[in-house]
DNA sequence: TATGCATGTCACCAGTAAGTGATATGGGGA
DNA sequence: TCCCCATATCACTTACTGGTGACATGCATA
């Protein structure tokens, strides 16, 4: 994944001949899925003018005409993105509405797991706002955070924490949690002691998810079931 | 900190004179100091040949020559890092044994915590392992993931997680929601809603690992006597 | 038809990266 | 004393990056 990006690997075709269709929009959108692409596939690494601009079979030129450079190209992603946590978490309300505030974080919690796990653009995204907190990057995290908490307004109804229970400082350590943990499977197959390339251990995890937010909110520990069969650390 | 790396912000000192001390020993320890210092402060991406040759005040040759490029010089660096780890967890032994399992995973989950703040070359290791998990970066969270379970080895006496409880799946996401949480923190002053620029939210945070380790493995959801201010999602 | 502008392309700049072959220099052994 | 070798430095190539100015082309309007 170094140096051949020439080859048209991309969903767009990238024939270098002449004017292609002459109509900014469409040539808007192409740079823009392109951009979408390499962000995917290579992270925030390989996201360059240079990269785009080839990906898209466009000249680097039209990224600083129509976008004002990366920067502007970024934030015109983040808009994509905006929207796509919307689909992603708004669209799809609960089956049931939760009994408890914590059946309410499981849910959110375990509604992350599976998004996380399903669309690496996501986790890309998180991993460049951890490395690199600036300005145009940031816009990221604010689509996210933002989607999270009209789904929780919309989601939580009345439903409030127990009392004492610093529920924002307990969710926070939550959602961390499953980022890095997903973040994590994706370049090691094993984290902290976990084969994440074993669909059973999705299971488990989803369970330990679930205690922990029950734990934190409900009655006692949750018991699973789980009986240990290696190391138990 | 972007362009002038020349200038000798570093410990070591940047003559750029004849033949330094004609040492070779004492060579290798400035560049892997050199090394470390931009890891440290630049991450990942700074790490380059050119950058530790320049903070090293020596010729970028002797990086080849000495570590076999920079692979050699990262595995150098693991082996350092290993140390380290043993030094900021086996060195201090608990001041009392945990009564209970849950106890156990508290106390190393608030070591955790303290370290991770503290030490911000562990936080940048980290993140290499996020972005990057091939080889040689591998060997740096195989120093971590060591020291974390001798640790656990030598601290959990006879100590077992109760029944149904899938420890090592509730611990792995413990632990990767207080990487990801500190993580989040070096680059934005507000994670999750959290303000991690002030001393009383890492107060929270400390209760809120607690509250999950206990309730995890505890009897009940543990009162911290927090009273929410703000808002409380 | 002729002009002007939006669209698209090309060629180049300065900067920096990784990597390599040749050269200087000093110290220790024969 | 002389020579050899480890140590250290220099000079260079190749390749890529972000960024910019100049140029070509086609469409719509006057």
């Amino acid at each position: 994944m170094a140096s051949d990006d020439s080859s048209p690997e991309n969903p767009v075709e990238a024939a270098p001949g002449k004017d292609r269709s002459r109509d900014r929009t469409a040539t808007e959108r192409r740079i823009l899925d392109a951009a979408q692409s390499i962000l995917t596939g290579q992270g925030p690494a390989g996201f360059g003018v240079n990269a785009v601009a080839r990906a898209a079979g466009v000249d680097k030129q039209l990224i600083y005409r129509y976008f004002g450079g990366l920067d502007g190209l970024l934030a015109a992603l983040g808009v994509r993105l905006a929207e796509w946590w919307q689909d992603q978490l708004l669209d799809d309300a609960p089956a049931q509405p939760p009994g408890s505030y914590g059946d309410l974080i499981e849910m959110l919690a375990l509604r992350l797991v599976r998004i996380m796990r399903r669309e690496p653009l996501a986790l890309q995204c998180l991993l460049w706002e951890l490395t690199d907190g600036s300005g145009p990057v940031a816009t990221l995290a604010t689509a996210r955070a933002k989607a999270l908490g009209e789904w929780m307004a919309r989601t939580r109804g009345d439903l409030r924490p127990p009392e004492g229970v610093d529920a924002p400082a307990v969710n926070a350590l939550i959602i961390s949690g499953i980022s890095c943990f997903v973040l994590a499977s994706r370049t090691s197959a094993n984290v902290i002691g976990l084969a994440t390339d074993q669909d059973a251990t999705w299971t488990r995890v989803e369970a330990a998810v679930r205690a922990l937010a029950q734990g934190a909110y409900g009655q006692g520990p949750i018991k699973t079931g789980f009986r240990p069969v290696g190391s138990d650390r």
